[in-house]
Parts: structure tokens; C-alpha cells; sequence
DNA sequence: GTTGAAAATAGCGCAGA
DNA sequence: TCTGCGCTATTTTCAAC
């Protein structure tokens, strides 16, 4: 049942590079009809493949952002909590990277924010308000010696 | 020029959320005609504010190997053991990221290895030999949630 | 920023391989 | 079951105000 064949990965690569393409467009571009890909779509969205769409916003410069790795434990560690909180973390743009880790804390994020106070910002309405959150322990970044994405 | 108004925001809000919601909607929900919400979308988007818009998937694209997230705590923290270090640590190809942080440890690595065998070696061959180093601690990433380079 | 009209698109039922 | 076709409501897009 959770076999994505050709035209299933076909979609996914296309709205991967635009999510906003029209479903004529990228039915053409796959080679079948508008309602059968349609069809596809809302099937990939339905099964949860696909989790949702977003924008992809200009990124702050990489040398004046600050770089803040954020430690994440969550109430409970069900697979539905897992879930709920990775789909709240996927949609926070500044949240660069994201980890599911063994140890004390749940999850180890990678936050990138303008200044402190930005980042004030972003624990308070975006960290603090993803669901399931029981302690959030933010350490700021000095200096990138190596830097990511 | 670099001013975002309060409609501004309140598209790319909306956009983060779904990507694919239809202008119409999109112009209702910040309460403009679509025609002016639908000029201020084209201008984010020439701006570069809105680098294009992309599907969120049910899992990143999956790649090899883990992932490890290292603490190293330097013996001394002088400029010059701190240099030492760095300068080991840029040679490190599996190093893929390298903080210098504020708190417990001095810094924060993400190491990509193709297993834990071969963390085992990097561990033992490359990081605990890296010039002034006390303290070692990896922490494995079960699953990456969001993915760095 | 708004209105309105024309073109394009989405979304749905139905029939066929 | 999945595809393709036709129809209608909705949406996009552009012009003029």
C-alpha cells in the first residue's frame, strides 16, 4: 500500500521545486490528465506523504545571524506526540536542523536567528508553543568553526 | 525598500502555514481584494523575501549514514588551544559542523559517519586525538527530522 | 487599492480499458 | 482500479478606474 510508483515521485520531485505550480502544469509536465494527477495528489496528501506547503523565505545572511542549538524534551514520547511535534517543527523556518536523539533530551535543533532578541522571539512564540514541549535548554553558538546550511 | 507591512506578514504567516491555499483565500484571509493581495505576492517574490515554495514531506529525503552529535571540552580555553583545535578540527572531513558555545562544553560537532563502526574509528583516530582535548561526548541522532548539508 | 470581465484552472461525476 | 473526458464553479490575471 505505501508504494510510491514513478508518477507519485514524479510529483513529489516537481513540488518540491515549486509547490505553487498548477495541477494543469504538473500534469502535463508527468504526461497523464489534470484529474488524474489530481487524483494522485490528494492521495499522496490524504496517506500523509505529503505533510503540507511552505514557503521558502530569503534567509538572513549566514555571518550576522546567531546560531543557537536548542535541546527539546518533550511530556511524552508516544509516537503520536513525536508526530504532533515534529510537524509544528517542520513549518518554524528559523529551525535549520533537527535531530531525534538517544539521551536526556528528545530533540537537538539547530535554531538560526537574527539576534538575541529575535531569538527571544522565536523561543517564546514559536518553541514554546509546539506541542507537547515540556523543556526547552537553548545554548547560543559563539563562533561557527564549521558552518551548515 | 526592505519594508515589510503588516499585510506583508500576515501573506507569508498564511503562506508558511499552506503554501498551495489559493489567492482568493489568501486575499480574504488578510482582507484584501485578490487582485492587491496577489500584486504584494509577485512583489515578495521579485524582492527575493520569497525564495519559491515547496512540499513538506513525510520524511527528508533519506541519505546513509548517521548522524552524531559531539561535546568536546578543551583542557585549556587560551586562544591558542582553542586555534590548535579548530585548525584539527577543519581538517576533519567527517566534521560537518562545528560550533564554539557558551555553557558545559567548549564545542558542539555534528560528525557524519556510514555507521557506528566507523564513529568507533573516527572517534577513536581523529577526535580524541585532536590537539588539547579533555572530554568527549556523542550523542546518536535516531532520526533526522530536518536535515543539514 | 478596487472593481469587473475574460482566460485558465480546479474539482467532480461518469464511462471505458 | 486507474485513466481520460466533459462540465461547472472557482480562481487567476489583466485592464481601467
Amino acid at each position: 500500500m505505501g508504494a510510491l510508483d514513478e508518477h507519485d515521485r514524479a510529483i513529489l520531485r516537481l513540488l518540491r521545486q515549486d509547490a505553487r505550480m498548477s495541477n494543469a502544469a504538473l500534469a502535463q509536465a508527468i504526461g497523464l490528465s489534470p484529474s488524474a494527477c489530481l487524483r494522485r495528489l490528494r492521495l499522496l496528501e490524504r496517506r500523509g506523504v505529503i505533510r503540507g506547503y511552505t514557503v521558502v523565505l530569503d534567509e538572513p545572511s549566514p555571518r550576522e545571524g546567531v546560531v543557537v542549538i536548542v535541546q527539546i524534551t518533550l511530556e511524552r514520547q508516544t509516537d503520536e506526540h513525536l508526530r504532533r511535534f515534529e510537524e509544528a517543527v517542520r513549518r518554524c523556518p528559523e529551525v535549520r536542523e533537527c535531530y531525534l536523539m538517544t539521551g536526556l533530551a528528545d530533540y537537538l535543533l539547530r535554531v538560526e536567528a537574527r539576534d538575541a532578541a529575535d531569538y527571544e522571539r522565536i523561543h517564546k512564540e514559536q518553541l514554546s508553543r509546539m506541542p507537547g514541549v515540556a523543556r526547552i535548554q537553548s545554548s547560543f553558538a559563539i563562533r561557527a568553526v564549521i558552518r551548515g546550511a
